[in-house]
DNA sequence: CTCTGGCACTCTCCGTTGACGAGTGCCAAG
DNA sequence: CTTGGCACTCGTCAACGGAGAGTGCCAGAG
């Protein structure tokens, strides 16, 4: 008994369980699919399947449904990304060009992926470690407060309001000013976030008392925009699409929405995305460390402009999904999204 | 018969089915509530109850349910709005304070209101329209961008890039943005919104051509900003809890999290508010006039810095919900919401 | 050794039935 | 106007049984 048919098998109870939702039995196979065998050599090779955990009977005498495992197997060996159509890539490009900042896009994006999968889409912010300062613009705000804006090169802008302790309306508060926004901008302008905020801290210990005393208002602010967990986000939409498949998930939705609403677990399930940056990751059903997430499967990869991957954008939806269609269209959002930070990168 | 006891058995039925969820009886009634008079009369009342349309009985044979009419009637005669304890206040101003910027302030206050109501938060950010501006800052970046920074007194804080066409980082170009900046913080800074727009638009006409272009091009984009349907931003938080409160919804949640979804309806919900912006506005069930959310009811509030009403936020939830609780919650953090602003609008 | 047809067996699903109980509506009396 | 009594209506629940789908296994054929 060939291995490869086994496989066929396994392919084509994926295929058929993914369309019907239905548990699939060995009489139902052989028609759909020209597997050139008998029904019962399909069942024989269905209790090997079961044997190897690839498939399960929900009840003794109900067809088989595919396991974790057994839509593991598919996803690695038994498909291939199925490419998408010309008119659904220009549907792509132009929903999101006209985007008119940052936000916008990650709104957009996140409403796209959304509609196009007909699943939970997720998009997060790109990373303010990962990136590279582009400016920092400090903007006097009555007698004493100063507002930082930072500007990153992916576009995202942050700003603060802090207490700078002094007066920054005479003259002398308006040197303060501008001598700090000189050389703020000297130092952490252009480069890494990270090499930034060294520099900053540097510069803080090689000015006059005088000075100082704003200076690490500033910095600190500057600092704690990157320790807060805040820095990082995520973005949903599509949280009604779960609600449709709801014949999928065994309780209710509840304990799937409890678990999107927390942020930071599916920031860091965002975060472990595979080997090869440039490539789809899929986590399924309990391959996921998530409590909530389990019965869902998470189709995944990073976005960035360049080569850096700065963050990462994906759908959620049940286990039982059209992975390669799926895959497609995660795929060609993220490289959209990024050839459009590209192009702001450029600006 | 007195309408006061029949009254009396409405707020009765209301308090036990909220707090059951299942049809409420005569016997039970009589039984938990002293209201001096035997099941028999209570059910006559009850029976000219549903002559008014104020409870329905599901079957023959099963307890009444308040009907919205009933919910209505309740909310505007039967109830107070229940004071909140001082813990409980505490725990709403502390929750608040530390918020760094706005995004946090709406970002913790949707948390804090779904977390406080076990329901689903909605949160609309401060709209520009009904604002004042508080600064315009540009930003040079690159050789021909510039980057547009508007400051709103209400904290909220908006950018875009234009492009210039001309190059702004040769000493003529620096001269260009240092004098648009001066000027239009001139005409701008201070004014409510739709005054700096017309005003600006005003300082165009005045300029000479070799400034036109560059300041056109700021103006339009500042004009866009208002525009724009982004231009109004809200934030919801708790979805699980529609599905902990599963049975409340005859058939499931789905078109409740799609109506949530439509962030343009709900804003045009949330705007409609009652007469009087100091109180809670309540809309039930079939009051409501968003397809989806007709089996739920909102209970929201205006807030602002000072009695300038900015925006609106509340909660959105099952019809058979402990109104006077969820509209005390409402109101504190809507009060809250209001005094932190205030703080950030003295700096 | 592999494939195939046949067959008994095991479940789930679904509609029926009947007892039970909660709750009502109405009436006659206080 | 209120109260106790009583017949009646329905929905809920459990038990039942037939139908259908699908399996596992076996014996025979390539």
């Amino acid at each position: 008994m060939s291995e490869d048919r086994r496989l066929m098998v396994l392919r084509a109870i994926v295929q058929d369980y993914v369309q019907t939702s239905e548990p699939v039995g060995s009489k139902a196979l052989v028609e759909r699919h020209h597997l050139g065998v008998s029904a019962a050599t399909v069942r024989n090779d269905m209790a090997l399947l079961e044997e190897e955990g690839l498939i399960h009977a929900p009840h003794t005498s109900a067809g088989r449904v595919p396991t974790d495992a057994g839509y593991r197997v598919f996803v690695d060996r038994l498909s291939a990304v199925k490419p998408l159509g010309p008119g659904e890539r220009r549907a792509i490009s132009q929903f999101l060009q006209g985007a008119v900042d940052l936000d916008d896009v990650v709104d957009r994006t996140v409403r796209l992926l959304a509609s196009l999968t007909r699943q939970v889409a997720v998009v997060q912010y790109p990373s303010l470690t990962r990136s590279t300062v582009r400016h920092i613009e400090l903007v006097p705000l009555g007698a004493a407060h100063l507002m930082i804006v930072l500007i990153v090169n992916t576009g995202r802008v942050e700003q603060r309001v802090v207490d700078i302790g002094r007066s920054l309306v005479d003259a002398e508060g308006e040197a303060l000013v501008s001598w700090m926004r000189t050389r703020i901008n000297e130092v952490a302008a252009g480069v890494p976030f990270t090499v930034a905020a060294t520099q900053l801290r540097r510069l803080v210990d090689e000015v006059d008392d005088a000075e100082r005393a704003g200076l690490t208002a500033v910095v600190s602010a500057l600092g704690d925009a990157l320790v807060e967990e805040r820095e990082e986000r995520v973005v949903l939409a599509g949280q009604a699409n779960l609600a449709r498949a709801g014949t999928d998930f065994p309780r209710t939705i509840g304990p799937i929405l409890e678990a999107l609403e927390e942020h930071v677990t599916l920031l860091r399930l965002l975060g472990q995305l595979g080997d090869d940056p440039d490539l789809v990751s899929v986590r399924i059903g309990s391959e996921n460390p998530v409590t909530g997430l389990q019965t869902t499967s998470l189709v995944s990869m990073g976005y960035g402009s360049g080569s850096e991957r700065v963050a990462s954008l994906g759908v959620l939806g049940p286990t039982r999904m059209d992975y390669p269609t799926t895959m497609a269209s995660v795929r060609a959002v993220a490289r959209y999204v990024s050839e459009i930070l590209d192009e702001n990168q450029a600006t």
